[in-house]
DNA sequence: TGCTCCATGTAACACGTTACATGATTGC
DNA sequence: GCAATCATGTAACGTGTTACATGGAGCA
C-alpha cells in the first residue's frame, strides 16, 4: 500500500502534526487521497518505530500533546525506492455504476434524483479546484518544475469532476426515454 | 460496502457459480468493480445465510463441488433498497499521482519509463473495451432501456481511459521540460 | 504420470471506517 | 461557564489482499 507514503510526502513538504496532516488529507492531498486520522496517527507510529520520521513536541505545542514530525534520511530513501516500483492502475468503482445495474436488472428504480445530486457534487468539487488553481497558479506567472506538477494534478481532477458531470447528463437522458 | 450488492446485481443477470462470478468480476463487471474469488465466496455465503441468496448444486456440477446461487425475493428487495440510498461519490485515488508528489518533493526521480507505460495499459484498456462496445453493442441497432444503460457504463470506463491517456501524454510533455 | 484448469475453501494479515474517550485551548 | 475546536488516541469491526490447501476433470 501507499498510504504511508502519501503521508511521507507530505511531511517532506511540510514537517505537520498528525492533526494538521489530517486536516491536509481533508483539503488538497486528500482530495486525491483520503484518509482519517486514525489511519494518519497508525501510519505516524509505525513510521516513527521503522525510523522513517522522528517527532519531536511542536514549537506551538504550549501545555497540548501536539508533536511535530519530519521525515529522517531513511524516510526519503525508502520514498525514493518506492516511487519508482511500477504501480497498479487505477480502478474505477463507482457505486452509482452498480446502482444504475441494479436498476436495469430490477426495472427503473428512480435513479434521476440521485443522478441530479451526484452532478451538484461534481460541480461543487469542481469549483473548489478552480478556486485553488486561481489561487495557487494564476494564468501568467511563470511555474516553476514543482509547480508545474502540482498543477497538473489539480487539472486531472478537474478533467474527472468535468467529465462525471457531462457523463451523468447523458445518462440521464437515457433514463428519462421510456 | 456494497461488493454483496454488486454480487447481487450480477446474480441477477445471470446466476451462476461462486467461480464464475469471479470470472465475471475479472471480465465484463469487473472492470468497474474488482473482487477477488475469495471476497465473492465469503459474500456468497453471507448472502445465503442472510436469506438473499439460495443454492443448489450445479447442474453442470458432475462429481465436483459446483454450486450454483440465485437470487432470492428477499435479496431483490435488499437491492432495491439498497439502490436508492445516497452513494458517496468515486474518490479518485490514484498512486502514481502520489508518486509524481514524491518527484515533485525529492527532485526528479525518471517516472517516464512507468507514465509510458501506463499509456499502454490504459490503450489496452481502451481497446478492451472498444471490442465489448462493437460485439454488445453495434452501431445501428436500436438498443432497449437496459442495453442502453449498460452501454453508458461501459462509455464512462471509455471515456476515463481516454482521458488518462491524453492526462499522461500532458504529464510526460511536463516531466521532459527541465 | 504429471500438468493445467476448474472449483471451493481456510487463515492470517493489512487497510479502512466508525464510535468513543480524553484533555487542553479559544471565543462568546 | 459553555460550546466549539484542537490534538491524540483506543477499540471494534468490516473490507480487501495474499498465501496456502484440497480435490476433481481433461489432456498429453
Amino acid at each position: 500500500m501507499s498510504l504511508s507514503h502519501a503521508v511521507l510526502t507530505s511531511l517532506l513538504e511540510k514537517p505537520s502534526s498528525g492533526y494538521d496532516l489530517a486536516r491536509r488529507f481533508d483539503k488538497s492531498i486528500g482530495y486525491f487521497w483520503h484518509a482519517t486520522h486514525q489511519q494518519i496517527y497508525r501510519e505516524l507510529a509505525r513510521m516513527e518505530a521503522a525510523g522513517w520520521v522522528a517527532s519531536i513536541t511542536a514549537p506551538d505545542a504550549g501545555n497540548t500533546r501536539k508533536r511535530s514530525y519530519r521525515v529522517l534520511p531513511a524516510g526519503r530513501d525508502e520514498l525514493g525506492r518506492w516511487a519508482l516500483e511500477p504501480s497498479a492502475p487505477m480502478d474505477l468503482r463507482d457505486e452509482v455504476t452498480v446502482r444504475l445495474r441494479a436498476d436495469a436488472a430490477l426495472g427503473p428504480l428512480g435513479l434521476e434524483s440521485e443522478l441530479l445530486r451526484r452532478i451538484t457534487q461534481h460541480q461543487d468539487k469542481l469549483q473548489t479546484y478552480r478556486n485553488i488553481e486561481a489561487r495557487d497558479f494564476p494564468a501568467g506567472k511563470p511555474l516553476g518544475r514543482n509547480a508545474r506538477i502540482q498543477h497538473m494534478i489539480l487539472k486531472k481532477g478537474m478533467l474527472f469532476e468535468q467529465g462525471s458531470i457531462d457523463w451523468t447528463q447523458e445518462m440521464l437522458t437515457v433514463l428519462a426515454q421510456a
